[in-house]
DNA sequence: GCCGTTTTCGGCCCGACTGTTTTCAGTCG
């Protein structure tokens, strides 16, 4: 499958042709092409190989035969031309927050600026002073975008972790009895440092060399007889532990951690009379479990802690009390309540939507496009909104078993008022409100702004509560206590974003929970391929030990309906 | 560069914000 490298080949141009400031709109088609690719369900030579290319929607006929090139020769010429007139560590310049491509091209042509490292390093020296354009304000803001730069691309958002860790696991599938991942990605952390591996099998140094030499893997790290660790070419390092039959679930346990929950573990068995080792439980030297992991908790005689609660944050005293949550699951999650169509940013149809929705056993989805505010997203205004529901109405037709919700993602305006009037939200089945603007206010008026949206009776759900972008933006300043108080005394509910962002948090969920807040875990699926991020929503919901009553998208749509015709105890 | 049509050209993505200016360029969503 090329999918993704072709989409990159037409990213890289769409970047250099910046960087030339090219037609805008010809690095829009590229962008577009790039896109069209990466999100096509099948593999892209097939459609070449059937001359189908031109039937893909953003493809035309200089990108088809680009992606024909790539695939007959491995290289697209045009491309090969682009990269002798700038370097190619230029185009990691353009992923510095504040700095765009002319600045780029000003500073590699008059301070021969090629690549972050030399930005860096002109930046340390003073070296920028002087350089028109860039006065003091620009130096630190490109200061504190490096910095944020460093901190982002140092750790790999879950859903990418998730991506090459199933590659690495279908890769050395065939090479062991059995391969689990461990570590922060099975506890389903929000980032990951680097990836964990379990392996079982009899014969490890084979192992251990088949993945030493997989495709992927750029330099090798420390080995022992049964432990090895690489750093691939996306630059995230593996760890691999091979296991024995016998000792495999310790060995997961282990590898799975937190720190803090090892070492409540220790105590936790110490207490009983045991001794936790590596290779298994012990009692008086005497081996007691080992595998498979679940067996450990057992002889501990304490239920089975699920990875997603070992942050040593009080599960093994629930876990001793009997109080551990029935954690959500995937399967519990009954509709979508945050996606987009074709009408503002979104990539297919609501008809579109609607099949995929069905495909996926929903009972529910609402059609949340933007709001008039977002202008580059094409948002919607009144008439538009009205001019929609007639086409949700003629979907709705055709899908008798799924409610198709006609609702908004409203903008919140700077000073806490929405984008759209009351008479129209309140024609809405569903109203999600969130923030895409005035990401600086500070802390004290960016929590008021969003209070006052929380408490606007027409308001279910704060999308994207903290404006986090994973790998890409921080969150604005906000007091999130604040918001979960007036969530809670309004009735809203706070939304887990589940693609790209896992916002709210963990942690913030955990206490949104606590405070009797519900919680909407969402896609806001602007393409299909976004719709599997929901499990990534449930995983964070389980960190914040959300039981299935905890989640408002786990509702029957009877209830759900009812929830959302709700009175609200805070008037505007 | 893509797309649709009024069909081989013209429209497509625009406004807010910031920092640097002294009337606006660059970046971002």
């Amino acid at each position: 499958m090329q999918n993704a490298a072709v989409a990159k080949i037409f990213n890289d141009i769409a970047d250099y042709l910046e960087l030339a400031d090219d037609n805008p709109f010809k690095i829009r088609a590229y962008r577009r092409a790039a896109e069209a690719v990466a999100t096509h369900s099948t593999p892209i030579e097939d459609a070449a190989e059937a001359g189908t290319l031109l039937e893909i929607e953003g493809l035309g006929q200089a990108t088809a035969e680009k992606t024909q090139e790539f695939l007959a020769t491995g290289q697209v010429r045009f491309l090969e031309k682009l990269r002798d007139e700038y370097p190619l560590s230029l185009l990691d310049l353009l992923h510095v927050p504040n700095l765009g491509p002319k600045k780029v091209k000003q500073l590699y042509r008059e301070r021969g600026i090629s690549s972050v490292e030399e930005l860096q390093s002109a930046l340390c020296k003073g070296e920028l002073q002087g350089l028109a354009g860039f006065g003091p304000k620009t130096l630190q803001n490109l200061q504190q975008g490096l910095l944020r730069m460093a901190e982002m691309t140092k750790r790999l958002p879950l859903g990418d972790a998730r991506r090459v860790a199933a590659n690495l696991v279908v890769a050395l599938n065939s090479s062991a009895d059995r391969i689990e991942v461990a570590g922060s990605l099975r506890r389903g952390c929000d980032t990951i440092g680097n990836i964990n591996l379990v392996a079982q099998t009899n014969d490890a140094p084979s192992l251990i060399e088949t993945f030493t030499k997989l495709p992927g893997v750029l330099e090798v790290g420390e080995q022992t007889d049964c432990d090895a660790s690489a750093r691939l070419h996306t630059g995230i390092e593996v760890h691999l532990h091979c296991a024995t039959p016998r000792d495999f679930g310790a060995a997961l346990f282990h590898a799975t951690g937190s720190t803090q929950h090892l070492a409540e573990a220790n105590q936790q068995a110490a207490a009983r009379g045991f001794e936790l080792r590596c290779d298994g439980l012990y009692r008086n030297d005497e081996f007691v479990a080992g595998a498979p992991e679940a067996d450990i908790f057992k002889a501990l005689n304490v239920p089975f802690i699920e990875p997603e609660l070992r942050e040593g944050a009080g599960e093994w005293e629930a876990a001793a009390s009997g109080v551990l949550p029935v954690l959500v699951s995937l399967a519990d999650i009954r509709g979508d309540l945050h996606t987009h169509s074709t009408w503002s940013d979104g990539t297919v149809t609501i008809r579109q939507m609607a099949t995929e929705m069905r495909e996926r056993g929903y009972s529910y989805f609402a059609v949340t496009d933007h709001s008039k505010a977002l202008v580059m997203a094409n948002g919607l205004d009144a008439a538009r909104l009205r001019a929609q529901a007639e086409e949700i109405a003629a979907v709705q037709a055709d899908f008798p078993d799924l409610k198709i919700l006609r609702g908004i993602e409203c903008d919140i305006l700077r000073d806490g008022t929405l984008d759209l009037d009351d008479d129209i939200l309140h024609e809405l089945d569903i109203v999600v409100a969130s923030v895409h603007s005035a990401f600086t206010l500070d802390e004290a008026s960016q929590t008021a702004r969003m209070v006052r949206a929380i408490a606007h009776p027409a308001v279910d759900i704060i999308a994207h509560p903290t404006g986090r972008v994973l790998g890409v933006r921080p969150p604005y300043m906000v007091n999130v206590g604040a918001l979960i108080e007036a969530a809670r005394d309004s009735a809203t509910a706070l939304e887990i974003n589940a693609s790209e962002r896992l916002d709210l948090r963990d942690t913030h969920a955990k206490s949104a929970r606590e405070a009797g807040v519900l919680l909407a875990v969402d896609s806001d699926a602007h393409a299909p391929r976004m719709l599997p991020n929901m499990a990534l929503g449930v995983i964070t919901a389980r960190r914040a030990w959300c039981e299935s009553a905890d989640v408002l998208n786990t509702k029957s749509l009877e209830n759900l309906m009812q929830w959302l015709n709700r009175p609200q105890s805070k008037p505007l």
